[in-house]
DNA sequence: CAACTACTCACAAACGTTTGCAGATAGCCT
DNA sequence: AGGCTATCTGCAAACGTTTGTGAGTAGTTG
């Protein structure tokens, strides 16, 4: 920068200031400043920068992995949205563990991040390591798996209406007992899909029944050890909401294990609309997740409250409405 | 620090020291500032640092996507590798463009990243974006796909064992006419692939046909049309070995759609390991590509050439063996 | 003509570290 | 005692920006 101030006669103040497109300098200037820098392909030190406004254009986000569909996508939404606004995005893993979620924290503080997304590890049930992002100002933003009771700024998917659609939709098809794979019911979205599955049944004159909710990690192997445990009960289930589709996938292993029809005898539907979900036999419906407009509300969001000094104690929310695909695996009229 | 120093009577610079164990500090002193600077909570601001050093802890990583497995995996080995060397990582996408890749490269650069780790798009061949990363000394390290005919640091998989490897467990199955869906010959990991394929009927004195090599994207859709295309045949094929397993996959379903048997009419290998490998039926044989390994591989790398101040004009390269999974679809025993 | 506005620019002090150099203390040898 | 080494510590100058303050010039107004 020093050497553009030489060469232009100028001083440094004046070269910044061209840069940035500070309004005290002359559209003249400013061209003459551009032009030079491009020529001597001037590259601005954005640690400099960062430095001494205490703030660098660097987002960090914390997810608990990024295999699957659901985060990559999300990412995917979250790196476009945060490019176009100059930012870029620094991810991290925290496998599922608290511990490491805190850890990934202290490095994108570290970082002098400028905001953090973070969508929670299954473990976290306490959030003390968060307060240190809020009392430095930094704007903190949640999404998909939220803190339970807690004012934060978030942006969720309606875990509910996507659970009751599904549900909804199995019992328009006929069916009339459907057991439910549940996840851990301390984060939110899987207490929210329960919820939407027992209200699909009230709306449709079903008493609930315990016995036909499953409890689980949600892997691909409680999915097929649920099914099994579920088809040994007294009365035989006709259809399935799971409230992940790994733990279908289970489910419509165990049942072709033995030997039963797809839709026909049960039909299952599934959540996140994996890829997977189009090539198994038969196809899998499943309630769409919205991932990338997630990552994108979560930047917006982020945007907005890095805007606003000093926000209020107001936090925001963000509530994206999912989408059913319907396949075979639940549609009875072409059993 | 200036609290840290005041609070212990002693002045910055020896706080600065204690914490970056430099040899001249005393061993009483050093304990007293680590206490002090737990107690107090300190975090070094590696802004500053970065700046006056010239060198931040970021290691930037470009990689064409991260759907599916490898990506992520190797991400994954990046990661916890980098971590544990007390490096952050910083993911972008290229999406297959060009473009892209370079504006990624542009921002790693500005954010002053220490080391840059590719996985080149589809579409490169030109590599002109990389020489400011070498001009600035910065440790370059390609993976996986890496440029064509230069000299640079790279970790890869051998390709050409997998594909050797995977072919002729096809034709020991007893194939005679094993066709190949082949990817861009320009990326050398399809290159070698397409290699491997043919040194495997070469060992087993078969003669190749260009008519069994199909040149796609690899996509499933292409797989698919590519198999329709097979068994147009007038000479019928009885394996395919799937440089992807995206393709396999679509090889899977057309055939499936034709109602023939796999693997005793057709058999079937793809390269990748992918997830779904496992839950498609029959289940897909695949090479698996040792992801996590490349990745940790490729942050040795990065760390021996940081290490060693301006390496000299020889290039590392590290080849992993990759490793054979055989499933149903290929196991002509349990047709 | 004086006073005011609008515009343009430069000085220099930050930002939070690291590090070359030099100063200080103590111990040891001759 | 003097000189040496070994060990420890502090001063102050970097690193490359941004920005508050103030000064200068011109144009406009009362």
């Amino acid at each position: 920068m020093a050497d553009l101030a030489r060469e232009l006669g100028v001083s440094m103040t004046t070269v910044s200031r061209a840069l940035s497109d500070h309004h005290s300098i002359g559209a003249a200037t400013k061209q003459r400043v551009l032009k030079l820098a491009k020529k001597l392909n001037y590259q601005p030190n954005h640690m400099a920068a960062a430095l001494r406004r205490g703030q660098s254009r660097l987002l960090g986000v914390v997810v608990p992995y990024i295999e699957g569909k659901f985060f990559p996508s999300v990412i995917q939404g979250i790196e476009q949205a945060a490019s176009k606004a100059g930012f870029s995005v620094i991810v991290c893993q925290s496998h599922e563990d608290v511990q490491l979620e805190r850890r990934n924290v202290e490095t994108l503080l570290n970082a002098q991040v400028a905001g953090v997304l973070v969508s929670l590890a299954r473990n976290t049930q306490e959030f003390h390591h968060f307060d240190k992002v809020r009392g430095r100002g930094i704007p903190l933003v949640f999404f998909d798996r939220i803190p339970a009771g807690e004012q934060v700024n978030s942006v969720v998917l309606d875990d509910h209406a996507g659970a009751l659609q599904a549900t909804s939709h199995l019992l328009a098809q006929g069916c009339r007992r459907v057991a439910h794979l549940a996840g851990p019911q301390h984060l939110n979205i899987y207490r929210h899909r329960r919820q939407g599955y027992l209200d699909a049944l009230a709306a449709f004159g079903i008493a609930p029944d315990e016995a036909l909710i499953d409890y689980s990690d949600m892997t691909t192997e409680d999915g097929a050890a649920a099914m099994r445990r579920l088809l040994a009960l007294p009365n035989p289930v006709d259809g399935v909401f799971g409230a992940g589709d790994s733990a279908i996938l289970g489910a419509l292993q165990a049942l072709k294990a033995q030997g039963i029809s797809i839709p026909r005898d049960v039909a299952l539907a599934g959540f996140s609309n994996e890829g997977f979900t189009a090539i198994t036999e038969p196809r899998l419906t499943s309630v769409d997740q919205r991932c990338e407009e997630m990552g994108e509300a979560a930047v917006r969001l982020f945007l907005e409250l890095a805007a606003a000094p000093h926000a209020p104690f107001a936090q925001r929310q963000v509530v994206l409405q999912p989408e059913l695909f319907v396949r075979e695996s639940s549609l009875q009229g072409q059993a």
